[in-house]
DNA sequence: CGAAACGTACTAACTGACTA
DNA sequence: TAGTCAGTTAGTACGTTTCG
């Protein structure tokens, strides 16, 4: 496979993902293109000699980088990429530009494969589409715009979601645990709280929080501690080693965000904005 | 004595592994 | 691929203890 040069391209979205749907594209001499995420779209190019997947992503000022993923598996039973594993490979493509050498990567071990056919899934933008598509259709006089926005705007916490649960996974914690770990450690080191306070910073119920604290204190990343206040109440404090976690996990967040807002192309002034337009809505909600 | 804080038991929902 | 099952997690209800 082999990097282009950038070149202007105009946005499109075909749906690819049924072979059916594939099969009935006329030959032609450039790639239909499907929207993956924004910014980066799949592309099956089909001509008269086969079919190939192509991938493309934004580069910024209007322009797209190109590259070749491998051959298609509807014309290349044997070799070729299905739809998922031509999403992997853009992905793959996509999130650190590494060019490949146009062959399908070797087989992961089961569990990892698994694991990478579902993040393609979840990559997927047509859900959202066909949500909207459905949505238009049963009830056109209602413009699904803005619930679509907010579609979005879910779809973008599940995945943020998802990318904190890794993170969690690495330290050896769920995320509601990570979540205790980290509410401690942004009141300050060495500083105790109650349950109360956590379960009501947190959004979940008191039985929820005892779970967690129990979890927590087995695996000494807590410790409980008297409150000379309040005889009722037993204070919660992180241990050197909670404390290390906590860090460590907040420092891979903070990276694993860095690496999406990079791979968005947003700029810091695009953000800002954003980040207004979300304080607003927050506000009116 | 009512209210608040916390913990426990039980239940529902979800997830992932396994199997046909 | 769909269905089943076991494990996990969080929620609710309620009991106990303590405070004001």
């Amino acid at each position: 496979m082999t990097d282009t040069s950038a070149n202007r391209l105009p946005p499109a979205d075909i749906d690819l993902t049924s072979a059916q749907v594939r099969r009935e594209l006329p030959a032609r001499a450039k790639p239909y293109w499907h929207i993956s995420t924004p910014g980066v779209h799949l592309g099956y190019y089909k001509g008269g000699r086969g079919a190939a997947w192509y991938g493309r992503k934004f580069v910024g000022e209007g322009r797209y980088r190109q590259t070749k993923l491998g051959p298609s598996r509807d014309e290349d039973a044997a070799g070729g990429l299905s739809f998922v594993e031509a999403l992997e490979a853009l992905v793959a493509w996509a999130s650190d530009g590494a060019p490949t050498n146009g062959t399908p990567a070797a087989p992961a071990p089961r569990e990892g494969r698994r694991q990478a056919e579902r993040a393609a899934k979840q990559l997927q933008p047509t859900r959202l589409d066909t949500i909207s598509r459905a949505w238009a259709q049963e009830r056109p006089d209602v413009d699904f715009w803005l619930a679509g926005f907010f579609l979005r705007l879910e779809y973008a916490h599940y995945l943020h979601d998802r990318r904190v649960q890794e993170v969690a996974k690495q330290a050896g914690a769920n995320v509601g645990d990570l979540h205790v770990l980290l509410a401690l450690r942004r009141n300050g080191p060495g500083v105790a709280m109650r349950p109360t306070d956590l379960y009501r910073e947190l959004l979940v119920t008191s039985g929820a929080i005892t779970k967690r604290l129990d979890n927590l204190r087995a695996q000494n990343l807590i410790e409980r501690v008297a409150d000379a206040g309040d005889r009722r109440s037993e204070l919660v404090r992180l241990t050197a080693s909670g404390q290390a976690v906590a860090d460590a996990a907040m420092t891979r967040i903070t990276e694993s965000l860095k690496r999406i807002v990079a791979a968005s192309g947003l700029g810091r002034e695009e953000l800002i904005q954003l980040d207004e337009g979300f304080r607003r809505l927050i506000a009116a909600m």
